[in-house]
DNA sequence: AACGTTTTGTAATAATATAACATTAAAAGT
DNA sequence: ACTTTTAATGTTATATTATTACAAAACGTT
């Protein structure tokens, strides 16, 4: 259950900035943003990403190469995630459907395989940008 | 429903590199195995990469930056592609499964967004890492 | 305090991808 | 046939994303 003991001082700055922001960050966006706290090299943003990504804090948006705050408050490990994504504005949202996780998560095809995670992204327009 | 007229020569080559191999390709490892068919320039490879992704031909597996051609004949266009991947010995399969396909073509969500493409990668054991 | 482990700092470099521009080829219209 | 337009090519340079390697510091035990 705890998984989650504390943050060292690299992986807050990193998650305060991220979870501040209301877009995807890309690594050296974030790097640029937390130099004057210290950060000054790619790998400590990226250690500091990983960690993150690892607890559950974070998520990465694949296609995109950036990172966003984990919004499901019940999400210790990144092992069950879906996102969806405007083409248009690059608005990205993680989607909260239990429907969807469930029915994920229980997927089981011929192969044999047991999947133990798994990330989803849809792409399509937002309401903002379908109606323009 | 003619999406797919003909390839160019740089296409060609790209797509049967990808389809001739049992794995995930990456982009400078395509470059390297074309050198010698005249394709020099990374651009070159990428041009050809976007195009056969545009049509369908081949997909990107997005978390890891490779690209795998297309086992879904009736695969007009990369819009809606699902991959199992072991985490253990990086094996990619396309997933053809009617009622993921069908459940996730048609999934909604209560943001007002209308999808028309989505990508999903599971990661599991294969079966040969399971039993290791 | 001594030990093992994790995190940090730093420099260098690898791997992935695109911008910009000139040229050539192919498709479509007249 | 020839012009126009569109798409693909070739080339150089550069931007972006991510990792390797190694030494030092901080942390948590015992």
């Amino acid at each position: 259950m705890q998984k989650q003991e504390h943050l060292t001082k690299n992986q807050q700055i990193v998650l305060d900035l991220v979870e501040k922001s209301s877009e995807p960050l890309k690594a050296y966006s974030i790097l640029f943003n937390v130099q004057k706290k210290g950060l000054k090299a790619p790998l400590q943003v990226y250690r500091a990403l990983d960690k993150l990504v690892e607890i559950g804090k974070i998520h990465k948006v694949e296609s995109r190469n950036a990172f966003v705050a984990c919004k499901n408050s019940n999400c210790q490990v990144s092992k069950a995630t879906a996102f969806s994504i405007c083409e248009s504005c690059e608005k990205v949202t993680e989607i909260n459907n239990s429907k969807l996780s469930k029915y994920l998560n229980s997927f089981q095809d011929n192969s044999g395989m047991k999947y133990n995670k798994y990330n989803l992204e849809f792409f399509g327009l937002c309401k903002k940008c379908k109606n323009k």
